[in-house]
DNA sequence: CTTGGAATGTCAACAACACTGACATAAAAT
DNA sequence: ATTTTATGTCAGTGTTGTTGACATTCCAAG
């Protein structure tokens, strides 16, 4: 389907401009079908694509504390700080203090804070469901692949895990 | 490397949400690592991605109309017109009035906006050509397909074209 | 116990980039 | 002659990011 230069199976790859043009263009107009969905449903709730960002990262990993999200989201926390209020104001999102370190603040969703994380991630599952669905279970290793070698070497380290005390 | 569901070649999925998870927190990290080497450049020119964005579809299309760009975009025209005035306000972007049709603007980068399409390019092609090498031949055609099968249709149209006559 | 620094929160100002709505002009199409 | 298309522009607004400055709380080291 997609031709890159020869198909074997060797690992030098001819790589033309023209073929690395239309990659880079893959992930432009594949990255605003990725997050078109999410968006459309935020406006419903006058929330951003970075409240998104906060509530996915906290379902994923409750109790995280704010200085792991700003390391993770890679904003100021000026910037994450203005959305959080706006979910905690809400009662998206609830701030324990840290038992053990009093100055941690532990962040966990409520019901209402799931119930809209399950409705923003059903969506997106849904278009990243049909897109493996449609490449096949090969294609889906490969983009897996190389995703994660276009990575940050910082950010990679924050990918992939799970779980997360609270402490 | 990537575990996804069964490896065999059956075109029936398993995809658990975590494996979805995943993929879209993939997207993700690797969106903002795509992004990052040409946002250090832009801010020695005090641009910003949407001019990277300009530069980058004219260069690919030379004499490319307005309106074209307008939809392969998904700007409104006030956002576009923004840029594409600074940019022709440096020097960077030329616009010609159209011959057959003379309402058409026609966009072509100048030798100094080709000489920042392609500091641009060259780092983003350097990231893509260090990703593809590091997950080999075979993951980037898997790549390919899911990317294009996670476009909105509209936009799939635009994907993988090229050429535009001045007309 | 005092001091230094880390974690957090907040205020103000600002910039990039998107949006809407309204309006203007020129030219093509009907 | 009228309508539609392509483009540009002005004004206002919202989200998300930035800096810089300052306050509070609290752990930890001297």
């Amino acid at each position: 389907m997609v031709d890159v230069g020869r198909p074997g199976g060797e690992n030098l790859l001819f790589l033309t401009d023209e073929q690395l043009r239309k990659g880079i263009e893959a992930m432009f107009f594949a990255y605003r079908g990725f997050t078109a969905d999410p968006d459309r449903i935020l406006q419903n709730y006058s929330y951003g694509r970075a409240h998104h960002r906060a509530v996915h990262f906290i379902h994923r990993s409750p109790g995280t504390t704010v200085n792991n999200l700003l390391a993770i989201l890679g904003v100021t926390k000026q910037s994450l700080n203005r959305v959080l209020r706006t979910l905690i104001e809400d009662g998206l999102v609830e701030s324990r203090v840290g038992k053990r370190d009093k100055r941690e603040r532990h962040l966990f969703l409520t019901g209402e804070g799931e119930a809209l994380e399950r409705e923003l991630s059903d969506a997106q599952r849904d278009r990243m469901r049909a897109a493996y669905r449609a490449a096949g279970p090969d294609a889906v290793s490969g983009f897996r692949e190389v995703l994660e070698a276009m990575m940050d070497p910082e950010l990679r380290k924050h990918f992939g895990e799970m779980k997360e005390k609270t402490k």
